[in-house]
DNA sequence: ATATTATTTCAGAAAGTTTTGAAAATATAA
DNA sequence: TTATATTTTCAAAACTTTCTGAAATAATAT
């Protein structure tokens, strides 16, 4: 297989992943194609190698930087900007994680504490059988978020050497 | 906050999530309502409790038997099918994690594997980008691969007793 | 066997999401 | 200052996913 069309498969691949995780397609193809690039790219040249408009990559190089996946650069004597990716894929992981437990878990976990204090009689099978399952997701969604908060603190050799040699 | 509206506040929040996450929304809405009802449903009250079609009913309800996270119940003397939801969250989680590794990180695993054997002069700037970013990424999600395949393996207690009071 | 009730299927409709592209805003150059 | 290059915004269009509902199929009862 040639280069080209290696990078193609990979940007495409990168793309559907992300979107089966709930984050747009070309958001992620973008990522992918900065990942891949020994230096940073313009906006023009995104446009081109992707095939998609100017809005278009606006919008989503934003929400990278928001991200933190990938940065602006502002070369001198060059009026445009320049974007390149974050490549140590272990960071990538980490600001994916840390982004997500902040929109998603952590909302999660205030939901489920305010439904816990739901009114009823404790002899109601209905009222019991909500107070346990309630009960029972908080403990694991408690569970999880310390895991993550603690490979969210970690660095990676941490993590790899100590944690994942326990696991085998 | 009475029942009925916590319920339904579980139901809406369950279904968000679900669909942050790229599972169909009414199909975590189905499961939400079935994890919280303490006896089995039939398709007709499923229908009614969250104001769906027949047909969408009948179609996540397999697609929740298939994730096998919803089983049916055969009644004596009765026609009708009733459906009830795995309620150990721990199972539930399992049961979703070892869908989705199969379901998507096992073929990502397999491109990226088919990708690294792209052919270019290691002396190429782009060759050699592209080659450690793949090399890098297969590093980790083989651990993660690893990971997952040793938790999905191991059950609750020595998962939640071992390995969670170590990232304490 | 036929009738009755329940379930599944799937084409088209509805809803939701992403993308475009032109206009507005911003930044730098002359 | 005015001109030119670049980026951002957002309404409408294109695309994708999900849902409906009626017809087909299946299962049980009479």
């Amino acid at each position: 297989m040639q280069l080209g069309e290696a990078k193609q498969e990979f940007i495409q691949n990168w793309g559907s992943l992300g979107s089966q995780w709930g984050i747009n397609r070309t958001m992620a193809q973008i990522h992918a194609l900065l990942l891949i690039s020994p230096d940073p790219l313009t906006t023009e040249q995104i446009m081109e190698e992707l095939q998609i408009s100017r809005g278009n990559t606006s919008m989503n190089v934003r929400e990278l930087i928001n991200w933190q996946l990938v940065k602006k650069h502002h070369l001198a004597g060059e009026r445009r900007e320049y974007f390149s990716a974050e490549k140590d894929i272990w960071k990538v992981f980490l600001h994916i994680l840390r982004e997500r437990k902040k929109r998603e878990l952590d909302p999660v976990i205030r939901v489920i504490h305010d439904l816990q204090q739901v009114n009823g009689n404790e002899k109601d099978r209905d009222v019991k059988e909500f107070k346990v399952v309630l009960h029972d997701i908080n403990k694991l969604v408690s569970k999880g978020d310390r895991a993550m908060e603690t490979i969210i603190r970690s660095d990676e050799s941490w993590f790899l050497n100590t944690f994942l040699k326990l696991l085998r």
